[in-house]
DNA sequence: CTGAAAGCGCTAACAC
DNA sequence: GTGTTAGCGCTTTCAG
């Protein structure tokens, strides 16, 4: 098959252990064999096999990354932060897109780990994977990016949900709005729930509660917000303003909105989550709590090779549990009441 | 370490082939010694070795994905496209992003390589990324999703380019517009002179091309559709229509247009590629051509499954170079001159 | 500085 | 049916 290191050392005319120490770059070789062999590798073509390396040296300098929707732009950004740092840290990065689907996430835990992967950086499907991923007991180190579950042990790092919807909450307040409803995604989802208890806190403190609140939840889509947004519309109690989980399910709902006679920020006004590229199109334009994709990805990376042992990892020890700001990006989806 | 198939076979009282052939459910195992062995694999939280086994079997059931920009949405439709398709037949995807940089492919072809990944779908940076691939002598087989190089023994799914950029222009043409620019991607990528030469001809069918025809190139990024069109503004050279070589290029072009007193399509109509899930929405509501993406990765991924002599490919052999037919999206960003 | 040899965890003949 | 053994391509003692 393909050339191996007993094919050079043969030409080089040497034992294969000195062909492994000079492309190893072990000093206790001579620079003359050194050089001869590694200009054979070069007219051979040669390439090493990475699986055999692996399997002596136990280890395969590479991650995993679980992604649920790749289409959601938000993970994309995220994923370019971990692979980032990773790639510049000598690790690679196998990332896996679960398609919020518990089955999928499941099997390519199990796959990643008989690959044995070094670490796992995961945007979990639900709140069960957690546990899921406890019980699999992996031996390897994960962290956790936008989701928590309470195990104090657990590594991750997570935007302050909780603060950051009690922030968007009262800046509707601000504008004057009373009826203020609150568009989820899953509803079992670490975010999810600290959001609305962010955005139930708010109200609270501004004695806003007793209102028949709008709460809904259902999935981190467009469709899905498309869909909430068309019941409170049949249901005839469309809120002044809408608090969405994300940029795309907010979307949906001005979509939704628009498309029955609706208008956005006159009618309602619409805050999202997450300010993906595309909410600051002057057409879209939308109000949004940005989260810092790029950086915590990389934050995640580095945690994880911290964890992994890699020495390489730059700078001073991170937290295992690090916890973003939140910041209120002001655009054109909110008005006053 | 981590428990290997020895120490089930010592527990099991069986040689250790005896395990390995119990977990690859040979036949030649009698029922009860299997299902012993795998009670014990459960209990004591075994997992395979995917490197120990790659090294004797000489497979890895992985194939590379390369990406070169999973920030534009066209992409990860792509990626799932290839990723469904090959975890259902068996084989995982090392998806990596190359973020249009020739070096970063270049070191990711050398890794996967390395890792024996037995193919490759790769959206090359650029048309010399094809020249590239060829001298890295891979011995694995790559198809590339919507470039070409002119190699005749290539693989590829592609778009048919001109043929798609010709039916858009002529789409202006027919609304009464004679003055056509066309701003462009990387110049020197297979889809770009595809277009260039497909817009071309149609002014030319059409006695048009005596204008001067504004036909700018730069990169596939918003922000690159953005800076064209400004200088477009600046120079004084507005054509009235304008063709984008893809979606988020037409996004930076309407935005540069509308933040300096041009409307879409009032002054100035705009198609762009791909149709992206954005340009559905009805504030952005762009007319384009589509592609099918998702579908596009799909066949991607069975032509390389079929070239690597996966027999498990379901359905018909498909030709190695399947060219997609244009599908113009008529939606909101034209306008009859 | 270099060679010989063991062994990483597993599969696949080949015996019995 | 099951055990024995060689070996996948490489790194790493241990000698010399």
């Amino acid at each position: 098959m393909s050339v191996t290191i007993k094919d050079i050392a043969k030409i080089a005319g040497v034992s294969y252990a000195t062909v492994s120490r000079a492309l190893n770059d072990h000093s206790e070789v001579s620079e003359k064999t050194k050089e001869k062999i590694i200009q054979i590798t070069e007219v051979m073509g040669y390439s090493p096999n990475a699986i055999a390396r692996g399997l002596v040296r136990k280890n395969t300098n590479t991650i995993g990354l679980l992604i649920p929707d790749i289409t959601n732009p938000y993970f994309p950004e995220v994923a370019r932060g971990v692979e980032d740092y990773a790639i510049s840290h000598g690790f690679n990065v196998f990332l896996c897109n679960t398609n919020w689907e518990e089955k999928k996430e499941y099997d390519y835990i199990r796959v990643l780990r008989e690959k044995r992967v070094e670490g796992l950086v995961v945007a979990p499907v639900s709140i069960s994977s957690h546990q899921k991923i406890e019980e699999a007991d992996l031996k390897t180190p994960v962290i956790y990016i936008g989701s928590k579950s309470g195990d104090k042990n657990e590594n991750y790092v997570i935007l302050d949900n909780a603060k950051a919807a009690f922030m968007a909450t009262e800046y509707f307040i601000e504008l004057g709005h009373e009826n203020i409803g609150f568009i989820g995604g899953y509803e079992n989802s670490s975010s999810n729930v600290d959001r609305v208890k962010g955005y139930r806190d708010a109200l609270k403190k501004h004695c806003l509660e007793k209102e028949i609140n709008v709460v809904k939840s259902s999935s981190y889509k467009r469709s899905s917000g498309y869909a909430l947004a068309l019941e409170l519309i049949k249901e005839g109690r469309v809120p002044s303003a809408v608090l969405a989980a994300n940029d795309i399910i907010a979307l949906g709902v001005i979509e939704a909105l628009e498309t029955h006679g609706y208008t956005v920020p006159g009618d309602v006004s619409v805050i999202g989550f997450d300010d993906i590229l595309f909410a600051s199109l002057p057409k879209i334009n939308l109000t949004t709590v940005a989260q810092p994709k790029y950086e915590m990805g990389g934050v995640a990376a580095k945690i994880l090779l911290q964890l992994i042992g890699c020495n390489n990892v730059d700078g001073d020890k991170i937290l295992n549990q690090y916890i973003v700001e939140p910041k209120l990006i002001i655009r054109g989806t909110c008005r006053k009441k």
